[in-house]
DNA sequence: GCCAGGTCATTTTA
DNA sequence: CTAAAATGACCTGG
């Protein structure tokens, strides 16, 4: 199974590159399960504040006992400095920071604009990530570390769309983001090595560098080598050997033979103010040379342009090991020297790029899928295509059924409320407060630029199909399904729904399409139908929305991000339904629901949305918490939930649902 | 409207 | 401390 690579890289004595020293005097316990360099966590008593961003921070010894006195939160009309001769009282035994506890801006502030309408700052915050986790890290970190970036890089890209577009604050919410999580211990796999990287799993997709960087995948933000420094076997002398690379270029090759590839090195480029010149056998190039001698293997991740419905997308596909066979050097376009290193992935490893190929060729019709029974079960309803296929066994499709995009309501269902459509021209604007739409979402627009859901809350108003705002972004859910998905069969759980295109965390799915039914009288007809959803079950709260280090005026107390409708709302998709009706339960899901509400014609219409967890690599099937039942009976003492056996296999399954 | 290619603002690490 | 980097968002011109 295991490849010999990985014997090779475990006799290389590597040396640590950093040692972490202590952030509290010995006499002083920090609690045993976390430890956050450079400031976090605090012993009680303590408030760190300072905002995110700066990395300054990082060189800086935390001055504890300065911090001994809460410090204050700043006024609205905070102080900002105008030039750069404040900061440089700065010394270490008084960090960056100016007397309420802000640190200030690094960068020029003459030239940088700082129009702080809403305040930004830090709260108290740890990561709850150990030392020990930060260096070697698991699946379940992996997931924590990205979904916590993912969610607190939605928010600033919320609160950027917000402000207008010209005086905007925060232009790079993947860098904000990154560096915050950074400097907050909100990371893994912080020590280098070569090889598989604990946690993180071959296929695994990435929408971000920083996301590599995060989970110690990948360190640099933008060079393409990642290599580190060990010392010679006998000798005294150090060498870098090469840990990662990462591909952006995608050839004609790649799709003929995605095993191979042949990566060009770094430097010699040309630049605005510099000439392209040859590349040097230096920094990633000498490391990868070094490695070919060594027979080191290097993990590669594959950088994708992806072209999607509306726009462009850039996509990171970690396809695991590879070996490198040669190094030449070739002139290049401009006609200077360029290196070249021919790899190739090891044996025995999971799919991760060849899935995508593959998926390519089904796609263009180059090759067929195989076990293809329906290229479409919708027959042309959603607008694209949904294919029914099965590779396991003999069985040609499920059970009959009325494909359906929407729920169909009984005039029970319909509230009659004031009808209120905004009054927005083309589209509504997110930073207009006036937007009745908007206001509804707790005057934040729910969802990002290219439809990513913001974050979990109770309800999501979206604008109805009587706003005039007719390009509107928030009328997500209402637009029907984007994604390319077939419904498939399982091994051991029946029919089940998955994805041919990536689906990034927060991107919406599907709706659950079917007949609403009245609770008291379904009760007695339907005791454990498959195809009901249910919102008054039990479902296990989780934590989506993530905002570390960002403060709002009013965000002191904690909104609960749990779902919470205004009447209870049961579908069943028994006879009638859409893609939802296929998607299996799991203990650890990758995807939730949300309940989301618009009006129409003086009425409200409710409905249950799914969207991504986190971010799902094609061909991983979609799963949701079925919840539970109230308890239907006692064994020992414990309460009995639900009555089907649950095959989701997971780390954390509870056994049960239903 | 599409894209290729340029520009600009950023970050981490060696 | 500074330089380097196959970034990512945006803008322009064909």
């Amino acid at each position: 199974m295991e490849g010999n690579y990985i014997d090779k890289t475990r006799v290389l004595d590597i040396k640590p590159l950093r040692t972490l020293r202590p952030i509290f005097p010995s006499g002083n316990q920090a609690p045993p399960f976390v430890c956050a360099p450079p400031f976090g966590p605090f012993p009680a008593g303590f408030s760190p504040f300072y905002p995110f961003g700066s990395s300054q921070v990082n060189e800086q010894t935390p001055d504890l006992s300065q911090a001994q006195h809460q410090p204050q939160l700043p006024p609205q009309g905070q102080h900002q400095p105008q030039n750069l001769s404040e900061r440089s009282l700065a010394t270490p035994s008084r960090p960056l920071r100016s007397s309420n506890g802000d640190i200030e801006p690094v960068e020029s502030t003459l030239k940088r604009k700082t129009p702080k309408k809403r305040q930004l700052s830090t709260v108290n915050f740890e990561s709850g990530i150990s030392v020990a986790e930060r260096d070697n890290g698991n699946r379940e970190l992996v997931t924590s570390v990205l979904m916590r970036f993912d969610a607190l890089r939605r928010r600033l890209a919320q609160l950027e769309d917000a402000e207008d577009a010209v005086n905007g604050i925060i232009k790079r919410p993947d860098l904000k983001a990154g560096s915050t999580c950074m400097s907050r211990g909100v990371r893994t796999n912080t020590k280098k090595r070569p090889g598989l990287v604990p946690g993180v799993e071959i296929g695994d997709i990435f929408f971000f560098r920083f996301e590599m960087c995060l989970v110690g995948l990948h360190s640099p933000s933008m060079a393409g080598i990642d290599y580190l420094v060990i010392k010679g076997g006998d000798a005294e002398e150090e060498e870098p050997i090469a840990t990662s690379i990462v591909s952006s270029a995608y050839t004609e090759n790649d799709r003929v033979n995605p095993d191979v590839l042949v990566y060009t090195g770094q430097g010699g480029h040309a630049d605005k103010d510099k000439e392209a010149s040859d590349q040097k056998l230096e920094r990633g190039n000498l490391a990868l040379e070094k490695s070919l001698h060594r027979n080191n293997a290097v993990r590669v991740i594959r950088g994708l342009n992806l072209k999607e419905a509306t726009h462009r997308v850039k996509i990171y596909v970690y396809d695991g090991i590879y070996e490198i066979k040669e190094a030449w050097i070739e002139k290049g376009k401009s006609g200077h020297d360029t290196f070249k290193y021919k790899l190739v992935r090891a044996p025995n490893q999971p799919p991760g790029f060849a899935t995508w190929t593959e998926i390519q060729s089904w796609k263009t019709g180059k090759s067929p899928r195989r076990g293809l029974i329906l290229p479409d079960l919708t027959s042309g309803v959603e607008s694209v295509a949904v294919s029914l296929v099965n590779e396991v066994d003999s069985e040609n499709g499920p059970s009959y059924f009325t494909y359906s995009t929407t729920v169909k309501y009984s005039m029970s269902f319909q509230l009659t409320q004031p009808s209120s459509g905004c009054g927005c021209g083309n589209k509504c604007k997110p930073g207009n407060l006036e937007c009745p739409c908007i206001r509804k979402n707790g005057g934040e627009f729910p969802y990002t630029g290219n439809d990513i859901l913001v974050s979990r809350r109770p309800m999501v108003y979206e604008c109805s199909p009587s706003c005039p705002c007719l390009t509107c972004k928030s009328k997500v859910t209402q637009m029907g399904v984007k994604l390319r998905l077939e419904v498939f069969k399982t091994v051991d759980r029946g029919w089940g729904l998955r994805s041919w295109d990536p689906i990034r965390a927060g991107a919406f799915i599907c709706v659950y399409a079917g007949e609403a039914r009245d609770k008291s009288k379904v009760q007695q007809t339907m005791a454990n139908d498959d195809f009901t959803f249910d919102t008054t079950r039990v479902y296990t709260p989780f934590k989506w929305n993530y905002e570390a280090g960002l403060a709002d005026e009013d965000a002191s107390e904690e909104v609960s991000e749990e779902p919470q409708l205004p009447l209870p709302l049961i579908i069943s998709a028994k006879n009638i339904g859409n893609v939802a009706r296929f998607m299996n339960h799991s203990c650890s899901p990758n995807v939730f629901w949300q309940p989301v509400s618009y009006e129409n014609n003086g009425q409200l219409y409710l409905h249950v949305a799914f969207f991504a967890i986190s971010h799902i690599p094609p061909k991983t099937e979609l799963t949701y918490d079925y919840g539970v039942s109230r308890p239907t009976g006692a064994q020992n003492g414990n309460p009995v939930y639900g009555k089907k056996r649950c095959f989701c296999g997971t780390q954390y399954c509870r056994g049960s649902f239903g």
